[in-house]
DNA sequence: CCCCAGGTCGTCA
DNA sequence: TGACGACATGGG
């Protein structure tokens, strides 16, 4: 029988938020309030308890640091919100209601491949999506009696077409993500490399393919590579950031950003994301 | 039939 | 460089 693990709660942790807020695509809300998720090579339900996270999964094998990592639940949030509102006082309303709100450490290429698809999209849709692409090439885990698939990796995705691609409705983004995949495939891009290298390097690197511009490439250094100097200005975030700054241009909005936010301005971001299309 | 969604690409000046 | 239309798909 599968065991349970407990993780007590140090600092604030809203499991609600970090988890439904747009990070991340592939999990289902259960009944009572806790999360299905799929992630990296296995299948969690966690739920919060008494100040405690308590954690099943198919896979027991380093499942607290897994989760702990996952969650990002070691990092002191509370001197980077700190810093975001030392030189912004208009922030303070929106870190307050971001509060236990945690950046997620994705997969680089379920990130890559999920944000290659977000272009010009929305997040239900992008959702759909990238459950269809795992249903039909990821690894098949049983969990609870039910039917999960993992995010395939580069490997499985070797020779899936352009057609293919379309008929999981990827839309005009299909050649995109056959080119990359090619790329990883042939080791041409070796994912990990991205780790060690500063955030323009990397940035570079990664809009040099197609189907990556600078906001999809901030997207995957900030969800995967936990790279927090980055700028992933969407519509939602132009939308806040000229109604509660009277920001119009995105070039504004950097300039601000550096500005006020210093090396945690990816994160000020996400926080004026959340607060704007989660209401 | 319109507009919009975690935008990017190619083209033209 | 900067502006601008096209682009697949689904929902309001």
């Amino acid at each position: 029988m599968i065991n349970i693990i407990k993780i007590i709660i140090k600092n604030n942790f809203n499991l609600k938020d970090t988890v439904t807020c747009g990070q991340i695509f592939r999990f289902t809300k259960e009944e009572d309030n806790g999360f299905t998720i799929i992630l990296f090579d296995r299948v969690i339900n966690i739920k919060e308890e008494n100040n405690e996270l308590i954690i099943l999964s198919n896979k027991e094998e380093n499942l607290r640091e897994i989760v702990i990592n996952y969650f990002d639940l070691d990092r002191n949030y509370e001197l980077i919100n700190k810093t975001l509102s030392k030189y912004d006082k208009k922030i303070i309303p929106i870190i307050e209601k971001c509060d236990g709100f945690k950046m997620i450490k994705q997969s680089s290429f379920e990130t890559i491949i999920s944000y290659i698809i977000s272009a010009n999209n929305n997040v239900r849709t992008i959702t759909k999506v990238v459950n269809t692409i795992s249903e039909n090439y990821g690894e098949k885990v049983i969990f609870n009696n039910k039917e999960y698939y993992l995010f395939p990796n580069a490997k499985d995705l070797k020779n899936v077409s352009i057609e293919d691609f379309r008929n999981m409705k990827t839309g005009f983004r299909a050649e995109y993500l056959v080119s990359i995949i090619k790329a990883i495939n042939e080791g041409t891009l070796d994912l990990n490399d991205i780790y060690n290298m500063n955030t323009e390097e990397s940035l570079n690197l990664l809009i040099s393919y197609k189907g990556i511009g600078i906001k999809v490439a901030s997207c995957i250094l900030l969800f995967a590579y936990q790279k927090f100097d980055v700028f992933p200005i969407d519509t939602w975030v132009k939308k806040i950031m000229e109604e509660e700054y009277n920001l119009k241009d995105v070039n504004k909005i950097k300039e601000y950003a550096i500005k006020n936010y210093k090396e945690y301005s990816a994160i000020a971001i996400q926080y004026m994301y959340h607060a704007k299309r989660n209401k």
